[in-house]
DNA sequence: AATTAATATACGGATAACCGTATTCATAAG
DNA sequence: CTTATGAATACGGTTATCCGTATATTAATT
């Protein structure tokens, strides 16, 4: 529970655990792999794991998840299935995101919250 | 570890982690929350805590995790610290990722990688 | 100097998310 | 119908992240 439950609106606390929820499917390095990759060119997961070097199941996993959240979809052809990246504004976010990393990359490592480098 | 690190250049994988902890930054709804509140005007820990009802510790350390990522700043005024936010990027990649969202609703709940509703 | 107000940090417990391995499911080929 | 290939799901362990409570820091006020 969000513990924002308190004196916001319920619906508006759907909206925001939606969101965030957007947020973290994009939190992981592997999955921004892969989309890097399904935004070059549709692939097949067995492509992507040559190209990744992990477990297939693992890639699965990532791509059932990038998919859930809208970033990609899938379509069959023989007993592959070809992923791609389903939305233009995919690649926006990503460019944005990149470009304020490239600003404030030294700054990002130290986001613990909490422990502290010293 | 990332698990990436076998076949990928270092080099990029520290990248893709980079990217990845940013937009983790972005991965809870209470720092959704404060942000959307930063976007209409600057404020100080406890406008927001008042406004959000959530304890003054845990607004410092989300706001703390927001500075890191170089999403706002701060700025000291007698004992006060007034937050803002810090790039003008930040509102368009909100703006994106809601718009997306909007579109998305549903299956966005089911992402859990593994578990599934059924 | 001592006190108060505003903010930041620390700590331990609970939960979510990732990983590797193993298994199941689906389609095509023999 | 059986086997093999490609892909999806399940399970247990480990780490990361969040939370609440408690404490420390900083600066103004008396």
């Amino acid at each position: 529970m969000s513990s924002l439950s308190k004196r916001l609106p319920a619906a508006e606390v759907e909206q925001l655990q939606l969101g965030a929820k957007f947020f973290r499917g994009l939190g992981d390095p592997t999955r921004l792999k892969i989309l890097e990759l399904l935004l070059q060119r549709e692939r097949t997961v067995t492509q992507l794991v040559e190209i990744l070097g992990i477990p297939q199941g693992r890639v699965s996993s990532h791509l059932a998840c990038l998919s859930w959240c809208g970033y990609v979809t899938a379509s069959r052809q023989g007993r592959n299935r070809y992923y791609r990246v389903a939305d233009k504004r995919v690649r926006r976010i990503l460019a944005l995101a990149q470009d304020m990393v490239a600003d404030n990359a030294e700054h990002i490592w130290a986001c613990t919250r909490l422990e502290r480098s010293p």
